[in-house]
DNA sequence: CCTTTTCTGAAACAAACGTTTCAGAATAAT
DNA sequence: ATTATTCTGAAACGTTTGTTTCAGAAAAGG
């Protein structure tokens, strides 16, 4: 009996995301985000919520991607080893050809002490993060890719863990070789 | 013929860079700052000036404060190695005990790319990090203290980078054996 | 002591903030 | 076609933002 939302949640999300993700939670306005997400602050109120409940589901979309993104990798015909090498040389490449660092990583720092809500997302997404890897790692050691004497959690943890220097190293100094120096060197410690 | 400034501005620094810490350069609202500096708009405005200028010279001062210590830890009498180590011990307990993370970090991740200013003093104490460690990695091989079959300049990148993931897994985690366990692994990989 | 310069406190500033209101347009079901 | 319900756009809401103003208190130098 009544008008229907006239507007695409899921793309007005994904702008809100962009915004929130180059500007971070506090440096982003909510004009910034009606105007990016192209509706009236009373449609956004109306079906989504305030800016914090909006900026929860911006964090929980970007994580919702990486989930979809370890789920293709884990399926990959390629050995462990090769699969844990191309996803490394990915994270790279996006460090160095991405606009703006993680917005996880940001978000962490920026908001995950205050926010509960955004703080659990973040905890749950990097425990899938760390369950990819500790996949990777255990069936690369199974199959004698990579030495099997150390504790594959630990190696999750650090692996999972080290992806936010680089992240920091490169809006300081912008030196992609820096970056690739350091890439090739965890993977020769993990395989010798 | 007139009169001095009455607040102490050293002190003054210290108490907004606090703030700023805490709650981030958007996050903290002049009236925060005015209120933990326990000084008017006014003072501030005539003697150090606007939010911006006043987040530069916090900025400075946290890295100021790192110099001194990296300074006196090179004056010590015991070796490059264990200077590194204790080093490592330090900087573990104070990402495990301190109430925030690492002031440089939080606001390389938030500020850095926006704030040209902000960003060249986060990379002049990058630079001093480094050549910390590059001093002590070096000097330890030559002493045979750890092995020296690796580019001691690509350990100090890599060690460098390494902090900032850690700080992270703890915001998320509050996990003090995850961290102290990255850390003996890391010391681990230097020696063997 | 008096003058002159400077600093301080309180108030005010316009602009921007996040949020709400509401009349009217839109549309699904009757 | 009418009705009932919901969505949208523009405007306005009260706060808070960063910043400025200015009268008066303070004090160093003559």
């Amino acid at each position: 009996m009544a008008r229907n939302v006239e507007f695409d949640e899921a793309l007005a999300i994904q702008k809100a995301m962009e915004v929130f993700w180059k500007k971070g939670y506090n440096g982003a306005s909510l004009r910034d985000l009606t105007d990016a997400m192209q509706i009236n602050s009373s449609s956004l109120y109306n079906t989504i919520g305030d800016k914090q409940e909006l900026f929860v589901r911006c964090v929980q979309h970007y994580t919702d991607l990486r989930k979809l993104d370890w789920e293709k990798r884990l399926k990959s015909k390629k050995s462990p080893f090769a699969t844990l090498v191309d996803y490394m040389h990915d994270a790279v490449n996006i460090i160095i050809n991405g606009e703006d660092s993680c917005m996880a990583v940001k978000s962490a720092f920026e908001v995950a002490t205050n926010d509960q809500r955004v703080k659990q997302i973040l905890v749950a997404d990097d425990q899938r993060s760390y369950q990819f890897l500790h996949d990777l790692i255990s069936k690369a050691m199974d199959q004698g890719e990579i030495r099997a004497d150390e504790d594959p959690a630990l190696l999750a943890d650090y692996f999972n863990s080290t992806w936010t220097g680089w992240y920091e190293s490169y809006i300081l100094h912008k030196d992609p070789v820096k970056i690739k120096r350091m890439a090739a060197y965890f993977i020769k410690q993990l395989s010798k």
